[in-house]
RNA sequence: CGCGGGAUAGAGCAGUCUGGUAGCUCGUCGGGCUCAUAACCCGAAGGUCGUUGGUUCAAAUCCAGCUCCCGCAACCA
């Protein structure tokens, strides 16, 4: 069985994640689902990062240690993953034992072999905010968090030797067009940061103690980048010696999905520090986009952040995965909108898809009782119905592959709506009322309960909840995207999967308790 | 002249590589049907394809200029 490894970045554990965080948890899910429907072993990893300043700092206003900190923001984060039912494998966090562990065998054998070593850190230092800028973050030469003088100020750091690396890297990228998705970031690596020289990483600090120990110099700890990335490795088996067999199992990852914002640490800084560890690279990488709440980014300063677990509280979680899925450009930032989500309800979901297996099983059960055969009386209009179908899971398939996954599920809501017209096209209820017609109309509806079956199947990486009650009202347990010619239905209950909702009443209920909120 | 992406009906997008009646989903309007969740099916209205110029028998599509939007610009997860 062919092995797939998909991770999404870990998330920083500094506070509760928003809807736009939660994108890629969900993004990751659909795929990793997705795989296992098609065959694939696949691991899907996702956790948090939980150390650094930041978090140092929150803890202590928040009077507590950073671990008890952590503890409760992963707790928090993950409740979240959850509540958006996704099916990772692991859950991992970088203050585990093991993870720091690996972490400092890694910073060593990089110092040993000579690719990190001792210098001094230089940068603009605002004093009162405690923080390093650089040049270009400046706003007007002041600190752009407290707009106060800054100084240029020096601290002993020690260094990942970048350039030695990077043609290598350039050569890497340019033979692996597929490796940086979307192509157009690709250039912007390429063009911002490997072309003009790649400037040395900064891997310690020694400005605060929140982070893993620097295991030759306890002045220091392990910046970001290499405790961090390395948890793709950490957490399935890797250590120095070259890693157990369950890491070679799963290395190299097909999949990092990470935001657009961490593409650089992504494609640059992770495959170079895989290959000082003399690692293969991982197949691909994606930097998805981001979400827009009204179409302005969401910051809880600008007060327009949406919560997932407010989302899923009022809409349910399959409308709220079905509407990052199936609405979030591929490329683009994608916006969202309490309106927009309920126009979605109830056009495809209410509409399309809920109202098609609604009117299916119940004319199958007023005119046979529960049970369905296939007659085979077939007639020239199914020809093109039946191929429709036929043909869908291999489109679904390709767009998969280019991770389109809003056009994928096109391809099968597209089935769905031709369901419906060959109802109309057919009209059973007046063959129902013809006793010659019986065979034929039975037929008819095999089909179309074929046809949910399979859209069900297809559908269900995107919208699993629904895709189980389809598969329930139906009772079959035939899970594949074939056909069946010899089957037979023995149905359950209809039961309405999505209900169509009043958008302007739920816009004033939902302002209605933001203000008391 | 930092690098890159984009501008197509009220909204969101496809079409641009390989020029040749401008397409999809939603929304709006009209009709049909009645199995179903006022759903479903059919039809219509709505676009000088950002702007100016060029090439061509013919340009959303190729070329050049301009305007506007967005991403990235290095140690901020």
């Amino acid at each position: 069985m062919e092995k797939f490894y998909i991770a999404t970045a870990i998330a920083y554990a500094s506070g509760k994640p928003h809807i736009g965080n939660t994108y890629e948890i969900v993004l990751a899910d659909a795929i990793a689902r997705f795989k296992r429907n098609r065959g694939f072993d696949v691991y899907f990893q996702t956790g948090t990062d939980e150390h650094g300043e930041k978090i140092e700092q929150k803890a202590l206003a928040a009077s507590q240690t950073p671990q008890e900190y952590v503890d409760h923001i992963s707790k928090e984060i993950q409740k979240i993953w959850d509540i958006m039912n996704t099916s990772y494998d692991k859950f991992v966090r970088t203050t585990d034992a093991h993870h720091k562990e690996i972490v400092q065998h890694i910073f060593q054998k990089l110092y040993d072999q000579g690719d990190i070593y001792l210098d001094q850190y230089e940068g603009w230092y605002c004093t009162p905010c405690e923080s390093f800028w650089t040049e270009s973050q400046l706003v007007d030469g002041k600190c752009p968090d407290c707009g106060r003088d800054v100084s240029k100020r020096s601290e002993e750091s020690y260094f990942f030797r970048m350039s030695k690396y990077q043609d290598r890297l350039i050569d890497y990228i340019e033979n692996h067009p597929n490796f940086i998705q979307p192509e157009a970031r690709k250039n912007e690596m390429i063009n911002n940061f490997l072309k003009p020289g790649l400037q040395d990483l900064c891997v310690s600090r020694t400005s605060f103690d929140w982070g893993v120990r620097v295991p030759f110099n306890d002045k220091h700890v392990v910046y970001v980048w290499i405790d961090a990335l390395s948890n793709y490795i950490t957490n399935i088996g890797y250590d120095v010696d070259g890693g157990n067999e369950t890491f070679k199992k799963w290395w190299p990852c097909d999949l990092h999905l990470i935001g657009k914002d961490i593409l650089r640490f992504h494609t640059i800084y992770w495959p170079i520090l895989l290959m000082a560890l003399d690692l293969p690279l991982p197949k691909q990488i994606f930097g998805h986009p981001w979400l827009m709440m009204n179409n302005d980014k969401m910051s809880k300063s600008k007060g327009n952040v949406m919560y997932a677990d407010d989302l899923v509280k009022l809409f349910g979680v399959d409308a709220i995965r079905y509407y990052l899925l199936h609405e979030i450009p591929f490329q683009n930032d994608g916006n969202i909108t309490y309106e927009l989500i309920m126009e979605r309800i109830n056009s495809d979901l209410a509409n399309v898809l809920g109202n098609l297996v609604n009117r299916t099983i119940a004319m199958a059960k007023k005119y046979f009782g529960s049970h369905i055969d296939n007659k085979e009386v077939l007639e020239s209009i199914d020809e093109n119905f039946l191929q429709s179908i036929s043909v869908m899971p291999k489109k679904v398939d390709e767009c998969m592959d280019k991770l389109e996954i809003g056009r994928a599920i096109d391809e099968i809501f597209e089935v769905l709506r031709k369901s419906n017209k060959y109802i109309d096209d057919t009209t059973p209820w007046a063959m129902a009322k013809d006793e010659a017609m019986k065979d034929r109309l039975e037929t008819v509806l095999y089909h179309l309960l074929e046809s949910i079956r399979i859209c069900a199947f297809e559908l269900s990486p995107f919208i699993p909840e629904t895709s189980e009650k389809i598969f329930e009202q139906l009772h079959s347990n035939v899970r594949n995207n074939e056909f069946n010619v010899k089957g037979s239905y023995e149905l359950g209950e209809p039961v309405p999967l999505f209900l169509r909702m009043d958008i302007a009443k739920k816009l004033e209920e939902i302002q209605g308790n933001n203000e008391v909120a």
